[in-house]
RNA sequence: GGCCCCGUAGCUCAGUGGAUAGAGCAACAGCCUUCUAAGCUGUGGGUCGAACGUUCGAGUCGUUCCGGGGUCACCA
């Protein structure tokens, strides 16, 4: 039996605030007509209303509000406010020990607190969509995380989610890959090489490349222009015809493709599975680059598009202050968003989808907008439900990452990095030296994509980001292993002290709790409002900052009071029960975001 | 040039129109015989890019400008 809170403190104490106004006053208030805020830690209190918007329409001041409205508070709401005070506009409110006592009892062993109730809501959320003729690399693994991550919070909202990749497995440039391979590679193979096969088939990739620029400086020197040197270079008019060739089917370039494709998506996976990405659909180009097309007929007959002289087809988006767009080309055959409009179609008739969201970076900010745009005046049912979930890119200190020129941070060797980074530190530290082989080896791969992973979700997805290679991501302060520690030490807690007692007794009898003791309650019983919070904005950002904060609290809690040593057996009762509690937040918090956690580090 | 995003401490970032703008890193000073010091406590550090405007109240909303980025492909 799953238990979902009916209603946060905020929401209890904005419907408190309306009743009481309209008792005190007879007229009707909505939530609009004040605000609810944290009260400032300089000021006695834990809720703050905020009455300056009150005073127009009941033409009092805001201290004799804040005082007739706090006294009817109290008198009304005994149970849950226990004293008020007003400064200024600001009416702060204490709430009752004895409720913050009650709502840790009721939740501090529900492993689905904050979770919502399901909405009946489907969602696919695309992410990651790889190109296939070169590994996953920085910016990849801020798509996977961010996707993965949405998706897991829009579960926690109550939706059922689909987690789907497109892999782009088709085109001129997996065709560069494998001209390269066949000039240069002996034929070799990722077992040959001892070499992971994305790896492998992206090395050929720019061995494409080198030979390209080589072949195109041969041309220029012998007098042609930049111009003419690019499109005569032998290499890629091979490439070209192996293009033609892929589409009409040759068997030999088929096996060729299918063969590389093969050894990249071996490496994909293994990167996949390390980092903890998974999809339950998958989607490759060659099957839908050919979607799409029955559209077209079909918007010429309602005159949406129109022909030109050549027989390419257009759609005019001038109205919406965007130019005419090509959606074919004049020998019938289609471009990227062409084969786009049919696959979002596909996947709304497929899965009768409620929403879609696309996991893109925000160069692809304008083709989204043309793609929504475009669905709309063909009349489709699903426009209004694409949703573009865009990120910033990452860039280096020295500016952008380009493939070409060698300035990518490859993926695996970040991770590869991260990790040893990991084991650096716990082997400095030494608290672990028990620990087998494996046991060890598995602290250090949750450790290193804990901090990984929380240094690229705590920033505001939309924002770009920017990233040293220089300077090795931090394990302490605003970290994942900051949280994850915190919660490592609270296992030590329990391990230490053991919550069998928990089990037996049901009633907390604390009457009178400390600052810390009620403000980490307080903090704990935010956890559903930042679960919806993040769901609306698809921001996990939003729960990073909170498991951090959330540990940060726990932190000083944790030198300052004792547990195990508590003043008496019920003090020692309520901060298991916190602690328990601030454990199995910090937990759902970062599974959120794809971490786990470790008992000891 | 048109459209979109960004500009907050030395650096990286928080900040639903509300009180004296906050963290982390870096710097400095303390705290391990006691549940894990990957921690805690404290100090210093800001004309919130600029100027007007709306408002009882603006880092937050509007306008203009300055600076940075993206995009405006018969590439994906």
């Amino acid at each position: 039996m799953i238990y979902f809170r009916k209603m946060s403190f905020t929401s209890y104490i904005q419907n408190s605030v309306l009743q009481s106004l309209s008792e005190l006053y007879a007229q009707t208030f909505t939530d609009k007509d004040f605000q609810i805020n944290e009260t400032k830690p300089e000021f006695e209190g834990d809720y703050t209303v905020v009455l300056f918007a009150l005073v127009k329409s009941l033409k009092k001041s805001p201290e004799t509000i804040g005082k007739e409205l706090g006294d009817h508070l109290i008198k009304n709401y005994s149970g849950f406010f226990s004293s008020y005070n007003v400064i200024k506009g600001f009416l702060n409110l204490k709430i009752d020990d004895t409720q913050l006592s009650k709502i840790l009892q009721e939740n501090y062993q529900n492993k689905n607190f904050g979770k919502k109730a399901p909405t009946g809501k489907k969602i696919m959320v695309e992410y990651s969509s790889p190109n296939t003729n070169k590994p996953l690399h920085l910016g990849h693994l801020r798509n996977n995380f961010l996707g993965w991550s949405v998706a897991e919070i829009l579960k926690a909202n109550g939706n059922e989610v689909i987690k789907a990749s497109i892999v782009n497995d088709r085109g001129i440039h997996i065709c560069k890959s494998m001209i390269a391979w066949q000039m240069f590679a002996n034929g070799a193979t990722p077992q040959s090489a001892h070499e992971k096969g994305d790896h492998f088939v992206g090395d050929y990739y720019v061995r494409f490349n080198n030979e390209y620029q080589k072949e195109i400086k041969e041309l220029t020197d012998s007098g042609k222009s930049e111009e003419e040197a690019e499109k005569e270079a032998p290499i890629m008019k091979e490439t070209q015809q192996m293009l033609l060739d892929w589409e009409l089917g040759k068997p030999d370039v088929r096996a060729l493709w299918s063969e590389m494709n093969g050894w990249v998506y071996e490496g994909f996976d293994e990167t996949y599975k390390r980092i903890g990405s998974d999809f339950d659909h998958t989607f490759y180009e060659s099957n839908t680059y050919l979607l799409g097309k029955d559209f077209v007929q079909e918007g010429l007959q309602k005159n949406i598009l129109f022909k030109k002289e050549d027989g390419s087809v257009w759609i005019d988006l001038s109205d919406k202050n965007l130019d005419e767009k090509l959606v074919l080309r004049g020998d019938g055959t289609s471009v990227y968003i062409t084969q786009d409009i049919g696959l979002a179609k596909q996947k709304f008739e497929d899965y009768h989808l409620d929403k879609s969201i696309y996991v893109i970076g925000d160069e692809q900010l304008h083709h989204m907008k043309v793609l929504k745009e475009i669905t709309r005046k063909l009349g489709m049912p699903f426009a209004d439900e694409i949703f573009h979930l865009s990120y910033g890119m990452v860039e280096l200190t020295t500016g952008k990452m380009k493939s070409r020129e060698g300035t990518v941070v490859d993926a695996d060797d970040l991770v590869d990095e991260m990790v040893a980074t990991a084991e650096k530190h716990t082997k400095e530290l030494g608290k672990v030296n028990d620990f087998t082989k494996e046991e060890l080896q598995e602290l250090y791969e949750i450790l290193g994509l804990g901090a990984m992973k929380f240094y690229l979700l705590r920033v505001d997805p939309k924002k770009r980001m920017i990233f040293n290679p220089e300077e090795s991501i931090d394990f302490h302060g605003f970290t994942g292993p900051f949280v994850q520690y915190t919660y490592a030490r609270i296992q030590s807690i329990l391990r230490k002290v053991g919550t069998d007692q928990l089990a037996v007794s049901n009633a907390l009898s604390v009457s009178r709790l400390f600052p810390l003791e009620r403000q980490l309650i307080i903090l704990l019983e935010k956890y559903s409002n930042i679960i919806s919070d993040a769901g609306n904005e698809m921001n996990p950002s939003i729960i990073a900052n909170y498991v951090f904060n959330l540990a940060k609290l726990f932190n000083s809690f944790y030198t300052e009071h004792s547990v195990s040593n508590a003043e008496t057996e019920e003090k020692k009762k309520l901060r298991l029960c916190i602690s328990v509690m601030t454990a199995g937040v910090l937990k759902s918090g970062l599974q959120l975001l794809g971490i786990k956690v470790p008992d000891r580090m």
